[in-house]
DNA sequence: CAGGTTTGTGTTCCTCTCTTGCAAATGTCT
DNA sequence: AGACATTTGCAAGAGAGGAACACAAACCTG
């Protein structure tokens, strides 16, 4: 009779949910703390606290250590650390010219990583999903000593339906309406869901939790290669939209004048600051792909004008489309991502400037411009990010019930 | 020692706080419901929601009422509605040719409205407030059945920083950091506090609880009169960015090749779209405020050529910039409100065509472009929620710890 | 128009979770 | 070594929602 939109009503077992998700999650994004940190962090009691501890030391998810000594008077309050090793997601990238997989630890250690060249002509599923399972297995075959993974995170150059994982449009794979989610789950047969997102939102995901915007609520990443993608974090939580396609940022129209873009528009900040736009000012071949840029961003640093200036004018564009969104969202942080983390410092001065130029005083005085901290793997991580979240959310599903011992502290 | 940024723990307190404020928010937002609706809308049982209700029918929050009659099997729910007299805030706005002061009661309901014109000439801070003061006052004198208000929202055609209501700019009003709020909060004398926010972003909160993006999650607004203002919601929730100063889409670089702008940039959106661009266009004369405008879509609706002309070219580049927007917000709503809801006939095809023309497929599909339906009064009605919000987000600090009295039901 | 069905209420425990309070432990500082 | 600060462990307590039962009031059916 009533479709309620969303239960907002607090029981108790949702709190319990609640603050095992806030201690799991302070303790992924954090790293280890003491007991009295997270008494600190959750504002809950110390006898709380001790009790979800123990609930979660029952459950193979934490460990409590002997005390760090920190000079500090008082008890000293024992570690608790995630065991890194018992809850693994496996994470893949499909980039425009990398695949990538990882396999990576609760807490955000990555134990295992590879990445492999892949031409930038179109390609077909089944071969793209063939070569991610073959680097999965290869990747378990050399760990096997790990759980199979909880979840399976993947980071995909295109378009994304959220909802069932299809890839709804990815120019530099040559798709549309792909099911590259449940192609995947299938292919792998891993049990565990797999969940799809953009590389640029799982970029700036990435950013936000673990490199050049940690700590940061408000966060524009932007993310360039062929095509310029952007992942955008408002107060603390990914932009996705009304169907998942916020962030899009490369097709912004920015110069009315400007030329025409691959996506059917004109005048497309992905015109003007794209790789090609790039490789076009400078004269360098335009479908040099990766090694031109690489090439043009060496002549850069060794001061040949061509690069300089093309890189110079780039750097315009960006800015001018920056300013643009800082009036919009006020970020604390702009993360350039990609071809524009590499050339980063033939670009900053003119991106700052034109933001000075543009932006409105208030706003720009508040944000700065980082390059990528991750490098070229963020998306890749941020697919791992986007694997954990379930766990993160709720994590008695995978801790069970509680089971009524009484918690027991055995500090090693 | 440690500065906790947020305490996310769930505490018994905290429990008991959230399903109040669910109930309280529902009702608020959604006008009367049965207690079985509730039961629904909030996921807790019919024994908690008998509880909680009998709770606030015992602070004299809500009343519980006979039946409706729905005309569905089974027994009759008691309807639970709001006292709507006996909370009341005070919502003031600051327009740029108007002065306005409601009283809204909970629930929304406004039992009292006064708007009054204002000389479009920059304005000291102290006329304005006495100005404001004199008309709070005018409201309470005819009213004086109701109580004090539980908050003094008010809106202001400015950019206003939110943690001390400082109006940091206020190009209309030639107010340069104005503490607007305490001034206010000194001459009202109300004993209660005093919110000042963004006139746009108020109109946005407004349009979206009880105007043309209800239940719309991701929504932009976008307010135009002499000057261009937004304001944005993600999610469900209004973006205020680092230091909130979010939505200002009005400076938007749009046109590099256009005018310079009064914000000292140049090709901001509002050179394009804002009142002066608009007149000049149709050749009407650029100091003629308000009046000039209505003439001008009187005019067109007369079909006047210049001034249909004038209409469309503002309707285009209206467009190009929302479907910047529509990218990256991927929205669901684009309400249009001030002068772009009095001229929205005579602009929305050529918005939609350069929605259309220069959007993303995936996110242009799904928003829609709609009149503001609160009209002038918008931003009022915005500061109105602004000042419930503490209220809705904690009516056990106005209701008092629980009584312990045993709830009884007692329906009229 | 009686009886069945459906939906919802009132009431009484029950369970779950966090809080409180006290004593003990364990470090630093003087 | 003693004072002091901080934190832990434990046990009892309090607050809040949940479950189950009996009953009530509407609609629907034959």
């Amino acid at each position: 009779m009533f479709t309620p939109r969303e239960e907002v009503g607090q029981r108790s077992e949702t709190v319990r949910r609640a603050n095992l998700s806030a201690i799991v999650r302070e303790l992924h994004l954090r790293g280890p703390l003491s007991r009295s940190e997270l008494v600190a962090w959750t504002g809950l009691t110390r006898s709380a606290i001790r009790s979800l501890v123990g609930d979660l030391v029952a459950g193979d998810f934490v460990v409590e250590e002997a005390a760090l000594r920190l000079g500090t008077p008082g008890r000293p309050s024992p570690q608790v650390r995630l065991v890194a090793d018992s809850v693994v997601v496996l994470a893949l990238e499909i980039a425009v010219d990398s695949l990538a997989v990882a396999i990576v630890g609760l807490g955000g250690e990555v134990h295992w990583k590879e990445r492999v060249d892949r031409p930038r002509a179109h390609s077909s599923l089944g071969d793209i999903v063939d070569d991610l399972c073959h680097l999965a297995k290869r990747a378990r075959d050399q760990r096997p000593s790990y759980q199979t993974p909880i979840g399976v995170g993947v980071a995909v150059a295109g378009l994304v339906r959220p909802i069932d994982g299809v890839v709804a449009a990815g120019p530099n794979l040559g798709w549309i309406d792909v099911p590259l989610g449940a192609h995947l789950a299938a292919a792998l047969d891993l049990g565990a869901p797999v969940e799809v997102a953009n590389e640029a939102d799982l970029g700036a995901l990435a950013e936000f939790r673990r490199g050049a915007a940690r700590g940061a609520e408000d966060v524009v990443y932007v993310h360039g290669e062929v095509g310029v993608g952007g992942g955008i974090i408002v107060g603390g939580r990914p932009l996705s939209g009304t169907n998942g396609f916020g962030g899009e940022i490369g097709h912004m129209p920015i110069n009315p004048a400007g030329r025409p873009c691959r996506c059917g528009s004109t005048g497309c900040w992905e015109t003007e600051i794209g790789e090609v736009a790039l490789l076009a000012r400078a004269g360098y071949p335009l479908d040099g792909g990766r090694m031109a840029v690489a090439a043009l961003i060496a002549d850069a640093a060794e001061g040949r004008p061509e690069a300089v200036e093309a890189l110079r004018v780039t750097g315009r564009w960006l800015g001018v489309g920056l300013a643009g969104l800082v009036n919009v969202l006020n970020p604390r942080v702009i993360v350039l991502g990609g071809l524009f983390s590499r050339a980063f410092p033939y670009l900053i001065d003119d991106v700052n400037a034109e933001i000075s130029a543009l932006a409105l005083v208030a706003s720009r005085r508040v944000v700065s411009v980082a390059p990528a901290s991750l490098g070229i793997d963020a998306p890749l991580l941020g697919a791992a990010e986007l694997a954990f979240e379930p766990l993160l959310a709720d994590p008695v599903a995978w801790l069970g019930p509680r089971t009524g011992a009484v918690p027991q502290l055995v500090v090693a």
